[in-house]
DNA sequence: TAAAAGAGTCAACTAAGATGAATCTTTTGT
DNA sequence: ACAAAAGATTCATCTTAGTTGACTCTTTTA
C-alpha cells in the first residue's frame, strides 16, 4: 500500500510554497531544490494549479505561490483531490466480478478503514506540515523572513553544498 | 493508493475457509470458485499456512483449514503481514534522499493516518466478515451447516451457473 | 520584442505485481 | 508397496500503473 510520487511531490510543493510566503517561487527553483526534472514537477503543479491549490502566473516576474493560506489547505484534501485512484481493491470500482460482492463486508471493512485514513490527513493542514519556527526554511537554504529573498544562482549552491 | 489483489485474494480466502469450518478445502476448489489461477492462488495460500492464519494438509484426504478461530483472525493482521509494503512514501524507509526529511511533519501526520488505517481494520474480525446468518455460503454455493458438503463437480456446474 | 516562465504533447522506461507452466514433495487410501 | 491426491517450489513471462524527460507552444511583462 503506497500513495503515489506524484501526490508525495504534490504535497511536498505546497510545503515549500508554503514556507517562503513572500514571493513567487518558481518551478525551476523547486525542481532543483529537490533534484527532480523539471518537466516532471511541471505536470504535478499544473494540476495543483488546476485543482485550486496554487495560483501560477506566467511571463516574467511569474511563478508559484500558495491560492489560499496554509491554514486552509488541508492534507486530506491534497491526497484526495490529487491521489489517482483511492479505489483500495478492484470491487470499490462499478462493477466487481467477484463472486462475493452481493454480501462482501470486506469492502465496507475496508472503506471504513479509509476513511478513518482520510479522516486523519484531515485533521492536518499545510500550516501544521509547515510549522512556525524557522527549521523548514533553514532546510530549504531560504531567507528567515523579513529578509530579501537569495537570488536563484546562490540556492543552487547551497542545495549543492548541503548534499543529499 | 491501493492494496494488492494478493493481500484481497488472502482474505477472501479466509473468508472461503471461515464459511465452511467443517471440513478441509483444496486449493483446487477455492482457485476454480474465484475463477483464478491455480498456480496463482498456490502462492497466496502458502503465504497463509506460513504466516500461520491456515492449516494445510497434504497428500489426499488434505486441504486447507482456518488455524484458528475466526474471532481469532482480525483483519488489521493479515493486512500487516501479507501486503508487501506499508511503506506509504518512499520516505519511509531506511534513508531518504529528501531535502526535507530531517524536519518533515508530512511523514508523522501520514504515519499517523496509515495507524488510523490499521486501527480501524483491527476492529474487524474474520468472524465479522463471515457473518452469522447463512447469507455468504449461499453465493459461494456451500452447502448449509449440517449436511454433506456437495461434490466439487456440482460446485463448478453452480460456479458457472451463477456468472460473474 | 525578447526573455522568462508556465502549459501541453509525446514517447519511452521501470519495476512491482500478476500470471501460469512445469516439477517436486508429502501423505494417505487401497 | 504404490499410485493418486494435494500442497510446495521454481522459473519465466506478461502487464500496466507510474515515472521520466525531451520538445514545443503559449502567455506575459520588463
Amino acid at each position: 500500500m503506497n500513495i503515489t510520487q506524484h501526490t508525495d511531490y504534490a504535497l511536498r510543493v505546497l510545503m515549500y510554497l508554503g514556507a517562503c510566503p513572500e514571493r513567487r517561487v518558481t518551478i525551476k527553483e523547486v525542481a532543483e531544490r529537490f533534484d527532480i526534472s523539471r518537466s516532471h514537477l511541471m505536470k504535478i503543479v499544473t494540476e495543483l494549479v488546476a485543482k485550486g491549490f496554487v495560483d501560477g502566473a506566467r511571463g516574467k516576474g511569474g511563478g508559484l505561490k500558495l491560492a489560499r493560506a496554509t491554514a486552509e489547505i488541508g492534507v486530506g484534501d491534497v491526497v484526495r483531490q490529487v491521489e489517482p485512484s483511492l479505489a483500495l481493491v478492484e470491487c470499490f470500482g462499478t462493477q466487481s466480478h467477484c463472486v462475493l460482492d452481493p454480501v462482501c463486508r470486506l469492502k465496507g471493512a475496508l472503506d471504513g478503514a479509509l476513511q478513518a485514513f482520510l479522516a486523519a490527513l484531515d485533521r492536518v493542514s499545510l500550516a501544521d506540515l509547515v510549522g512556525s519556527d524557522a527549521r523548514l526554511n533553514a532546510v530549504l537554504g531560504l531567507e528567515p523572513p523579513g529578509r530579501h529573498p537569495l537570488p536563484v544562482t546562490i540556492l543552487r549552491q547551497v542545495a549543492r553544498t548541503k548534499g543529499r
